[in-house]
Parts: structure tokens; sequence; C-alpha cells
RNA sequence: GGUACCGUGGCCGAGUGGCUAGGCGGAGGUCUGCAAAACCUUACACGGCGGUUCGAAUCCGUCCGGUACCUCCA
């Protein structure tokens, strides 16, 4: 493996070169989401982030298990239903069994998944399924004494763990600081301190969603499943952990905490934070909510969007900003990359179309190496799609035989831009909406009839055709070779 | 208040000491019965001020503006 791939990695603010613990194996956890609503494109920024992170590294060689969790218990409420679990919340308002309430939700993030071309996670564990680790995690700590009980509930011992360890690491954070500033939360009380978080929470009676333990009967705390199901399936400890820049505190803290109280060391070689999209310069959140959900915008069913926009456009507008920046919404941008796309995916059809020449007017090797540059320096998306547009360039020009390509090099050509635009930035055209052979036939014959007209300078019956077809959404492009058509 | 991060042309968005980012839009051109599409060419930039340097969008300082986390959040 020659490759030096190069990963920023938020533990030391900077970016390493990756090697693997035990290669070829790789171990990677993403967070997931918490299914008690609709994706919107936060979420779809996250799996398409680390979707490419699986992908590259596959292409790589390495043998990578990727394990993305489903949350469908445990994360508190903080507001007036103090404590109470948020699948829970909702399935009260509903009037739905919890468990109901998860499968619709995790149904629809799978579905929007599978739109998005985002590869399906070698595991993918909820956190109901794992409540016994979660609860042999809780009596690890314990054991070691980073944990008390208090009426029930069991609370993480953060100033004693950073008399040893150091709360605080992965987020910049000193514990002086946090000491000031932390909000009076449910069962605060209870707490030693503000900053320390529940291990393991007891039930009230208004929680439909509890489980019996040696404490009480109840549920698990904030970011127990995480380093519970990390540890079960990828060991410890294991390479990549990714999620959004908004888990990093406490979430990800915590879990580093939880690992070393557990079993004395970091869990976790590379931590990986996707940045956030934003609206109008502001954060696209639940809390804000100023979110559009995934199904909006493959729609357009919503009062921001003029129109409706593929869930390629939605891929390849998150691709075209780097992972780590924030990326601004807003439909210009959207249409922007629409039409981007299909630029790239036009002039992919028209390599076939290349007449070889005996010689060459470009250096396909030095595309083939930026390519590989790009990914190889954190996955530089933005600088790969910019490669591949300048691909589509010698293609074009190659086609309107302003440059030539021998034929070695087209099949070189065509092998690369496939290769990065399907299989690593998993772009792949959309399909069309009808019944293909039917409608190809059918067009054919339109467009025959239309030449005809064209033919006898019957300008009225070939202009109505062609505005018939647009009113279908058709659109016919009169190219040297005769007449071709797409789908707007 | 604490801690980070960001400010690039009309819009989105890479780069991070000297060499074109790229896309969309704009302008000009080629093609065309017309139009569209397609293609080619091209203009427009690095928040303000000061410093380091032969040279800074890129490093340092400072000011201004914005954002995120500190509470569930991708």
């Amino acid at each position: 493996m020659e490759t030096q791939l190069y990963i920023y990695n938020t533990l030391v603010r900077k970016k390493q070169l990756f090697k693997p613990i035990a290669p070829p194996h790789v171990g990677m956890y993403v967070c997931g989401p918490t299914v008690y609503g609709d994706a919107h494109l936060g979420h779809a920024r996250a799996a398409i982030t680390f979707d490419i992170v699986f992908r590259y590294l596959i292409h790589l060689g390495y043998k990578v298990r990727y394990v993305r969790n489903i949350t469908d218990v445990g994360h508190l409420e903080n507001d007036a239903d103090e404590g109470e679990d948020k699948i829970a919340k909702k399935a009260r308002i509903e009037e739905l069994e919890p468990m109901e309430v998860v499968k619709f939700y995790t149904d629809r993030y799978h579905a929007n998944m599978d739109e998005l071309n985002v590869l399906h996670p070698s595991i993918e564990p909820t956190a109901s399924g794992h409540i016994i680790e979660q609860i042999e995690l809780v009596k690890e700590i314990l054991k070691n004494e980073y944990g008390y009980e208090a009426d029930g509930s069991v609370y993480f011992d953060v100033e004693k763990y950073n008399r040893k360890f150091e709360y605080g690491k992965l987020s910049g954070r000193k514990i002086e600081d946090l000491l000031q500033n932390t909000r009076e939360l449910a069962g605060q009380e209870e707490k030693k301190n503000g900053f320390d978080f529940a291990l393991w929470k007891k039930a009230d009676s208004r929680h439909i969603m509890h489980w019996p333990s040696p404490w009480s009967e109840g549920f698990p705390g904030w970011h127990l499943e995480c380093s519970a199901m990390a540890a079960k399936y990828l060991g410890d400890p294991f390479d990549i952990h990714g999620g959004g820049m908004d888990l990093l505190f406490p979430h990800h803290e915590s879990e580093i905490a939880q690992s070393n109280a557990a079993h004395g060391h970091d869990p976790v070689k590379f931590w990986m934070h996707n940045n956030m999209i934003t609206v109008n310069g502001q954060k696209m959140g639940k809390s804000l909510n100023n979110f559009i959900t995934l199904d909006e915008f493959f729609t357009g069913n919503h009062e921001s969007l003029v129109q409706a926009y593929s869930p390629m456009t939605i891929r390849f507008f998150i691709l075209q900003a780097h992972y780590r920046s924030t990326l601004d919404f807003s439909n210009e941008a959207l249409q922007a990359a629409e039409k981007g796309l299909s630029k790239l995916f036009e002039t992919y059809k028209l390599i076939d179309l290349l007449k070889p020449a005996h010689t060459s007017s470009f250096d396909i090797d030095a595309i083939k190496n930026s390519l590989e540059n790009a990914m190889n320096d954190d996955f530089n998306t933005p600088v790969t799609i910019a490669q591949l547009f300048e691909l589509s360039r010698m293609i074009n020009l190659a086609n309107d035989g302003k440059a030539s390509l021998k034929q070695p090099e087209i099949d070189q050509l065509k092998q690369i831009f496939g290769l990065y635009l399907f299989d690593v930035l998993g772009l792949i055209p959309e399909k069309n909406n009808s019944n293909d052979q039917l409608v190809n036939y059918l067009m054919d014959t339109i467009l025959e009839l239309r030449k005809q007209a064209k033919e006898n300078k019957d300008w009225a019956t070939s202009d109505r055709i062609r505005d018939e077809l647009a009113k279908l959404n058709i659109q016919v492009k009169d190219t040297k070779e005769g007449a071709r058509w797409s789908f707007n």
C-alpha cells in the first residue's frame, strides 16, 4: 500500500498519516441518527462524509468494518419533561409503541440513505439491543471507582477521573471552566458536580422504556451506547470514530472518559468530525427548527425551496465543500450543483463517442495523481471534483476535435473518471422515472418525425414537437449528429 | 462569561508563503432555420489596519464582523 493517506485528527488538531492498528483491517464507528424524526440535510452530510471515508478506505484496499449505530433509547430531554426519554416522549404524543416510532423512522432513514447512494454500514447496532453490554460497562466503571450511585442512578465522577486522566482533551476544555458554566439539569442535586454525567438513570412512572439493572429499573446514560457497542464490534482501541462536530462535547469527550475509566486507555486513534450545514450562516438543527428534511428536498415541498432537488444533487452539493467546513444552504448553490453534476455525467457519456487519434494532447497520469493526492489529503472532495471537471474539459476538447487522445488514453480516462465519479464519490446517474425501453422507443419515433419535418423545412411542426415535449420536461438537444434528448 | 473556528470575485466553494482552483452566473465567440443545448475563450478575489519577508490571500499582532460548543442535536 503505497498511498499515504492523511486524516485530520480532532484529538491533536492536525492531519496525521493514517495507519491502521491491524492492517489490512480498519475499524470505523460513526454516530448515527436518533430515530425520532425525519432525517434532514445535516444527517445527509454526516452520512455522506463517512460514506466517502468508507468507500475510499475500501478503494485503498483496506478491509473495513464500518459500524453506525441507531440511537433508539436514552437521550434525555432537557426541558419541562424532566429526564424523559426522547423516543418515549414522541411515542406518548403520537400514542404509539416506542418501538413503532423507532421502526417507522429507521425505515425512513434507510430509504433516504439509499436514495443518496450511501453504502450500508457493515453493522448497524441499536442501543436498545445492547442494554446488557451497557450495564456491564457501567459495572466496570463502578468497579474502577469512577462512578457513584445515587438513588438508583449512576453518575460518572468527572473530577476524580480528571485527577488521573484528562477530561476535556478532545474538545479542548478545562475542568475548571466547566465548573463555572454548567447549567441546572434534571437530577442535578444527586450529582457531586454539575458536569458529572449519567451512566444509568432511574426511570420514573412516566417512562415507557426501561430495563432492569443492579441499580434500578431504568435506562442507560447518554454516551454509553457508543462506548459499549464500538468496543464490542471493533475492539479496544479501534481506528476511526466519526460524527458531527456538535457531538464533540460532551458526547465524544465522555466516550473517551468512559473507556479510560473502564479499560485504562483511549478507545480511538483518529477522531473525525464533519462540520455543520448552515442556513443564512446559522446552523441547521432540530433545536433551531430551521431544518429541511431530505424528503422535502427530494419533493421540493418546503417554503424555502424554489424547486425539488434530486438525491444526487444533494450528494454532489455536499461533496463540493470539504467536510470540515461549514456549508451554506441556498437555492442558488443547489441549482449550481445540479447543473455542474449533470455536466459531469454528460461528458462521461461522451467518452465512448471519442475518436482515437495517433497523438495525445493531455497527460492523464498527472490528473490521476491529482485525484489521488486530493483524496489522500484528508478526503478533499472539492479538489477531487475540480479534477473531474478538468477531465471533462479534456473530453469536450477532444470531442470537438480541438485536442487528441490515443485509444489507450481514452480507456484510461474512462476508467479513472468512472472510478472516482461512481466508486469513490458515489455519484450515480439518476434513473429516469419512466419505463426506459418504452420511452426510448417513443422518443426515437417522435424525433424521427421531427427530423423529417425539419428536412421539409416545416418549422411549425418541428417547433411544436419541441414545445410539446418541453411541457413534459423533456429537452430536445440538436447536435451535429442529430437530436438527443434528456429529462430536465 | 469560558473554549474553539471562520471571514476568498455576483453566488457556492478549494487553496495556505512566490506558479490557473473548480462549479454556477456574467461577457464574447463557435454551431444552428430559430431557439435551446453543447463547446471554446474571458473578466471579476482574498474583512480593516500594522508587522515579519526579496515576496503574504497564505505567517504574526490588532481591530471589526460572523459562527459553533459549553443542554438533546449530524
